[in-house]
DNA sequence: CTGAGGGCTTGATAAACATCAAGAGGACGA
DNA sequence: TCGTCCTCTTGATGTTTATCAAGCCCTCAG
């Protein structure tokens, strides 16, 4: 493991306050690895072996029941996945996959249990961190039941222009593809989508979009806090 | 607060395992209060001043934006909840009312944060409780995401089958408007889906509900541990 | 260059779901 | 007892979303 990736690595909250024993017992026991694209790295109802933690590239996390499949979220560096399954030494309730190449971290599941109980501190940081997947979940919920297709697209437009700066100009950090299946609608919807947001000054030319009337795509979407922030 | 009480609450997975001197604590600051049906507990974006614990009644969670309600969840004896925004010291994501007469034990959040970080085992059944909450939004996001209206419901009567004893008998725990809004359809829609059903053996009569094509709907449902197992 | 394939869009159609309106039946208080 | 309110159901209608089919454009390998 690169020295750098390890001081990414040792950065994360869920990682910073914990002794520097137990992260190096952690970090001993851990492989670094490379994968392809479109990899499946885990497949849901099988166990949780390892805890994944994202160097580079993107993991989509999906899953399937009777024939249809959905997207759950996305991981982007440096970003952790699959801990209430480790924790819990359970079964994975969702598949991944890579989207891109990616460079990964894979710390084996009963170290990162050993370790929580051996270090008060990063039990406490695990704390933190499930409350958050908690309440980002939560938030996620409250999207789906609360909005409709086109005013889930209008707030993660607004998140994505609030994201990449606020200068009026997005890039769409994934193909339409996986943008819808992340919206829970399908390709086809999204496109529609896209020509009910014109009206609101929302120009799209393959990945990039301009937003001329932010003013009223946002009278349109109606951010909401508890929704929408992700530190909230 | 009364000894049964006490002993109950002492008995759930999160305390159980705490010493016998921080549950003291927290218990001594904590309060037992009755609260009639149909009460506001906490609106949703205030701060999370206590933990609840219900011991008698139900409650329920939900969430508005832009003049629409979702039921998120109910809460039944003897559960707690809102455990992670205490945690967290955040904000509440939802709002919690009172269904029926209720019972509930109010521990101030603060003294919930400070028991965890004094008690090693406490911190340590806070991580199971969480991940837990975790895993069991992932499902409901799981279950509105890959299915139909329809097919909620058929898998929730089949839970409903398995936790009354699956003698081919039910009784609905809440209203039909209730029921609804937890299935995430309204009331008319869900009359309708009892109707789909009966081709399937699902004969109602009231609260009361009788399977007699249990194979048939379980065809239908296709329920699944990855969805539908609460212990998974 | 050429053809194949994939991403994206559009139109037509169908299914799922919501809304509006009306009415049956039961609970409850005056 | 009567009226009122509420829950639940049903029908009619409209909206939202999915599906199916077709076509455009771009990329890329041969």
């Amino acid at each position: 493991m690169r020295t750098t990736d390890l001081e990414v690595v040792r950065g994360l909250r869920l990682f910073c306050s914990m002794s520097e024993q137990a992260f190096d017992d952690l970090v001993q026991a851990a492989y670094v690895q490379n994968f392809p694209a479109q990899l499946d790295l885990i497949h849901e109802g099988e166990p949780a072996d390892f805890l994944y933690v994202v160097l580079e590239g993107s993991v989509e996390l999906y899953t399937n029941w009777n024939g249809r499949s959905a997207t759950m979220g996305m991981v982007s560096p440096v970003t952790t996945f699959i801990l209430a399954a480790v924790l819990k030494d359970a079964i994975c309730l969702m598949s991944a996959r890579t989207c891109e190449r990616c460079k990964l971290l894979l710390i084996p599941s009963a170290n990162v249990r050993a370790a929580f109980h051996r270090d008060e501190a990063f039990s406490h940081a695990i704390i933190i961190e499930l409350a958050d997947c908690y309440r980002t979940v939560v938030k996620e919920h409250k999207n789906l039941k609360l909005r409709s297709g086109v005013e889930r697209l209008a707030n993660k437009l607004l998140h994505y222009h609030t994201v990449q700066g606020g200068n009026g100009r997005v890039v769409l950090p994934y193909d339409k593809k996986l943008l819808a299946s992340m919206l829970a609608m399908t390709p086809e919807n999204l496109s529609r989508a896209f020509n009910t947001l014109r009206p609101y000054g929302v120009e799209v030319n393959g990945a990039e979009i301009t937003f001329t009337d932010l003013k009223g795509l946002e009278t349109l979407a109606k951010p909401n806090r508890l929704i929408d922030d992700r530190q909230v």
